[in-house]
DNA sequence: GCAAACTAATTAATATGTTAACTAAATTAG
DNA sequence: CTAATTTAGTTAACATATTAATTAGTTTGC
C-alpha cells in the first residue's frame, strides 16, 4: 500500500500552512523578547481571564508539562500570577498581570499588520472558508 | 487594538486542527518506534527519492539543525544513507533505505485506516477542499 | 588567481514537545 | 468512613524547534 502524497497528507499539509503563516510573525515576536508559546498563553488568558492550567493548556495547545516551565518564566516576568484553588487544592488559577496585558497591547498591532496582509493576498472570504473548515477539524475530536 | 479572537487566528486554528488530526496517528508512529518528524523525512526521501539535506528539511518541514540529528539516528537504523555531493563537496544527498521502505509499507495501512475514518466522519469533498487551501496558504509563500 | 561574499551543513544553547513516572488532592466503591 | 481509583499538576528524560555561531566548500568581484 502506498502511502497519501505528502501533498495530499493532511498532518504535514497543515504543518507547511502554519510555517508559512507564522514565519513573519516569529520575527515581531522574538523583537518583543517572546516565544510563541509564551505567545498563544498570555493571548488566551488576556481574553478569557482566570482559568485553571489544564484549560488553558488546552486553548493554548501546549502541553501540561510545557506550560508549567512556560508558567514559570512568565511568572518571574510578572506576566501573570499563580496561585491555588480554594476550592480544589489539585489546581491552579491563573490570570493575566497588566505586564502581560501591556505586552499584548504593544504586540499585537504589529503581528495585526501582517494579518491584514495575508488576508489581502489569501482573500478575505477564503480565509473566512478556511477558518470555518479548520474548526470543523477541531470538532471531530 | 484588540488582538484577533484565538478561535479565528489563523496560526492556533492551524494548531488545533493539527492537533487533532496527529493525535490518533501518534499512537501508531510511537507503535513503530518512529517519531512524527522522522516519519515525515522518510516518506518524502520515499516520495521523491535522492534528495539533499536542504530541499529534504523544505519539504519534510524540519529545520536543518534537527534534520542533521534525524539523518544521524536514521542512518543508525539503516534507514537512509548519507554521501557526499561529487560536485558539490558541502551538500550531503540522502536516499532511502531497504529498512526504511519497509517500514514505511508496514506503518502505512494503520495510519491509512485513520485517514480513511476521518475523512469518512469530515467528509471527502470537506477535505479536498481544505488541502486545496492548505495549498493555496502555502503558494503564498 | 585570490580575497570577499555566499552557501550547505553542523554544532551550540535555550525553549518546547512528548511520554512516562511521580505527588498530592479529590472522588468513588464498598 | 476507608481504600481504591481518578484527576491536576509537576518532574524527569529524551527528541525536536529555534536562533546564532561555526566550519567547510563554492562562487563572485576585482
Amino acid at each position: 500500500m502506498q502511502p497519501t502524497k505528502t501533498d495530499r497528507a493532511l498532518p504535514l499539509a497543515l504543518l507547511r500552512a502554519r510555517e508559512t503563516v507564522m514565519s513573519p510573525i516569529r520575527g515581531v515576536l522574538k523583537a518583543h523578547d517572546v516565544t510563541d508559546q509564551q505567545w498563544r498563553v498570555l493571548r488566551v488568558l488576556h481574553e478569557n481571564g482566570v482559568m485553571d492550567a489544564k484549560e488553558l493548556a488546552k486553548s493554548a495547545c501546549v502541553l501540561a508539562p510545557s506550560l508549567t516551565r512556560i508558567i514559570k518564566h512568565l511568572e518571574q516576568q510578572n506576566m501573570l500570577t499563580r496561585c491555588a484553588d480554594g476550592k480544589d487544592g489539585r489546581r491552579v488559577l491563573l490570570d493575566i498581570l497588566p505586564s502581560g496585558a501591556e505586552l499584548i497591547e504593544s504586540v499585537t498591532p504589529e503581528v495585526q499588520v501582517i494579518y491584514q496582509s495575508l488576508n489581502d493576498k489569501y482573500g478575505a472570504q477564503k480565509m473566512s472558508d478556511l477558518l470555518d473548515l479548520l474548526h470543523d477539524v477541531v470538532e471531530l475530536r
